[in-house]
DNA sequence: TCCAATTTCTAGCGCTGCTAGATACAAGAG
DNA sequence: CTCTTGTATCTAGCAGCGCTAGAAATTGGA
């Protein structure tokens, strides 16, 4: 039985690994550089190992976008607990996710504008996803009134989201960016 | 002379026939369905004729969009001219803003999405853009206050950017959209 | 009618994600 | 220790992509 346990050990150490090279390639290059091919070559395996660990290309994207809500949340959740008061809390959650998508622009990529429609069904996406929507949601929840708590969030992350691809794509001029931040902010706790 | 006019006349067609065929068969298929095969087939020409006319797939996309920003720009000035008072002018427009995007995927995606850098530079781009900016700036004019009309403006925008891509994208339930569209518009409208 | 210039096409390069079939390897039976 | 069976891995290749060099066809003027 030993061995069958080390077997299954190193194959999941082979697919972590398989994981990290698709991030670290992506964060250092972008995702076109990303190919089978040389994630292959990175873990010092073929390229049909790639596939007996995950369904295709986009499989492995999915796999580091959910690493990269995990964090997010974690995020999120740091900026909230170091807020000094509500108001503040808003600026903090805000600027740490805005933050976040300008650190690791190639993380927030597979989040959001690649990997359509993979990770949001049923796997452990929507746990952290949750963890970082519920963090969002406290933080406006004193501004929210007597509205729908959710509805207002959604509305909200949906505009710091609009403000980070916006100006990742170079639509909107980069030396701006604190005021637009502080304009959304200032309209969302109130 | 006469000759040479009719084959200038001639190749423009065809540019525009580039143009059209790439936007319908995106519109149709999706902008993964536009190759450059398909495109020449569909114009009846052999492929490199296509670079003769463009510098590459990248450049008829950046034309696709260029049509798109004429377009969106077109609906704004629509929805504003026909809305009774300022702050129903605010909630016509984002809802001009959103049907648009909702009625043409392919075409916001040309223009936002996809086709990064090479418009925004110098082409006619910036002429419909600055129409369609304008317009959003004219309409959240009254409910700036005391701060600058072209960061609000740009801030609102990106909150509408957000909403579209992120409902596009199935991050948000189809259900709560109007609602937060309300939110939104209340927000940027008091 | 022939030549020169321009336009268009055929063929192909290097790359992509992905996979079928061959091969090397490990585990258990005699 | 040998042989067989099943699994893990690799080599080789497919069909498609954007793009381009060089051949072929077409056109306009001498």
């Amino acid at each position: 039985m030993s061995t069958q346990t080390r077997r299954e050990r190193e194959r999941a150490e082979r697919e972590r690994a398989i994981v990290a090279a698709a991030r670290e390639l992506a964060l250092a290059e972008g995702w076109d550089a990303v190919t089978t091919r040389r994630l292959a070559a990175e873990i010092e395996y073929s390229q049909p190992v790639l596939y007996s660990h995950f369904k295709g290309k986009d499989a492995i994207m999915a796999a580091v976008a959910v690493e990269g809500f995990a964090e997010l949340a974690t995020a999120l959740v740091t900026a909230r607990a170091s807020a000094a008061d509500p108001r503040q809390a808003v600026a903090d959650v805000a600027a740490a996710y805005v933050a976040f998508a300008e650190q690791r622009p190639a993380l927030y990529d597979a989040m959001f504008t690649l990997a359509v429609d993979l990770p949001f069904a049923s796997s452990d996406v929507p746990t952290d996803l949750a963890r970082g929507f519920a963090e969002l949601a406290e933080t406006v929840r004193p501004f929210v009134g007597d509205g729908d708590l959710e509805i207002f969030t959604e509305t909200f992350w949906s505009a710091l989201h609009g403000l980070v691809t916006l100006m990742r794509s170079d639509r909107l001029r980069r030396e701006g960016h604190a005021r637009r931040l502080a304009v959304l902010v200032d309209r969302f706790s109130r």
